[in-house]
DNA sequence: CGCACCCTTGAATTGTATCAACTCTGGTGG
DNA sequence: CCACCAGAGTTGATACAATTCAAGGGTGCG
């Protein structure tokens, strides 16, 4: 089960500058220091919450990664979101709704369980936090347009390589760890397994990519670029 | 060319009930009555704003219905978004982003034009303003969720039955108005216009549901929701 | 009336899923 | 240490879904 590892203390958080309290003076941080939320572990088998749960908690991601999936009745997936560090996930409960999905660790993860009723009191009284919240809100509603986009007007091997770029942006041509199965990322870009491998592998014989147990490298952007958009110049 | 048709009131505006300033006190309205945002005309074939435009003003949409498109550079055009009366959009300045997708009326339209600035202001002048934001903000990323596992997770006629029950959601079987053509239909859905097409031709005939110039009906919900769901019961 | 535009329908084509067999890997226990 | 096993990945053959291409029909408007 999960596991409760302690208390967290944000003025000594060592991940707060990736927070929702990152915008947050120092002086703030001491008056606030009676806030003490849980500090959680979870192994990859366990889940976080689970769509329809009753969102008592938001949660900040402190360590590893999340997937936040959606199931339809007959057992078909979809990832709508992978987490990373210093995300804050789970705050249907500010919109008095249920978890929309659910949130499944892709690793061993360390989360910061934030109670719902705190968290909005502390909301209230720091602008800073309001207004960071908003921004990531807005953010995370540009980035799902752009899911929409890729899921609904993208082919296959555009939707894989155009991850594949996102994923290794900004890292120039060097290793990325990427700890999702070829299930995994056929369930986020709505193909399946067997269509990921075949281009997996075409691509690794044709030299735009390298992989090795869990990590990927891209050799050649352009190459990819190119199966990214096969019309146009995307 | 768009139209000002002059300034709005929010005291005795119409449907200020379903904008974001529903929640706010009598007292509060007389106070902001200096803020007086244009009421703006556009006809349906010019657009609100681009994609990539600077984000300078949120809108409220008043009379009419809105698409919100993101296009590929290949021309490929994906839906992701159709606003309603009361509907916020173009908030993306508060985020310091531009626009990240395009704005058209689906027919005449009039929008409340609300310079970001004075917004903010008024935003963080008033609690209630900033809640029912992000209310609205938790409740679009949990739709655009929903809309991802639709795309990612489900074929065609799926997709589109589901997207007419959601449409015809709470009418009880009359005419309802559905203002898009055939290849909106198949923006919205990922779809083509003859998948489209097809589709609602073979549910015409079987009796699923009608439709005259512009509006449709559905006579059988369960038929539907059979096509909706084809293994399994969703 | 005739033209444009949207919609419909059919036939051919292509992309992706499905089904099935096989390989590779890491881990476990003898 | 090796044999074995389970799980993940690969690859090929086939089936099917949806797009594409093409032609024709309906409706509203100048």
């Amino acid at each position: 089960m999960s596991n409760i590892k302690g208390k967290g203390h944000c003025q000594s958080c060592q991940i707060r500058h990736l927070s929702i309290f990152a915008q947050l003076p120092i002086d703030r941080l001491v008056e606030i220091q009676v806030f003490q939320p849980s500090v959680v572990v979870y192994a990859p088998d366990e889940t976080v919450y689970h769509q329809g749960d009753s969102a008592l908690n938001a949660f900040t991601l402190r360590k590893g990664l999340i997937k936040l999936t959606k199931t339809l009745p007959n057992g078909r997936t979809q990832i709508v979101r992978v987490l990373r560090t210093g995300d804050l996930f789970g705050f249907d409960g500010f919109a008095n709704e249920p978890y929309n999905h659910t949130a499944t660790p892709l690793s061993e993860i360390e989360v910061c369980r934030l109670p719902l009723g705190e968290l909005m009191e502390l909301k209230k009284q720091n602008p800073e936090i309001e207004n960071t919240m908003m921004r990531r809100w807005i953010q995370h509603l540009r980035e799902a347009e752009d899911m929409m986009l890729e899921l609904g007007a993208k082919k296959a091997p555009e939707r894989l390589a155009s991850f594949l770029i996102r994923w290794c942006e900004g890292t120039g041509g060097s290793w990325v760890v990427l700890p999702l199965s070829r299930g995994e990322i056929g369930e986020l870009l709505g193909l399946t397994i067997e269509t990921v491998s075949r281009f997996l592998s075409d691509w690794k014989r044709q030299g735009f990519l390298n992989e090795q147990r869990g990590s990927i490298q891209i050799q050649d952007v352009d190459g990819l670029r190119k199966m990214a958009c096969a019309s146009g110049n995307c």
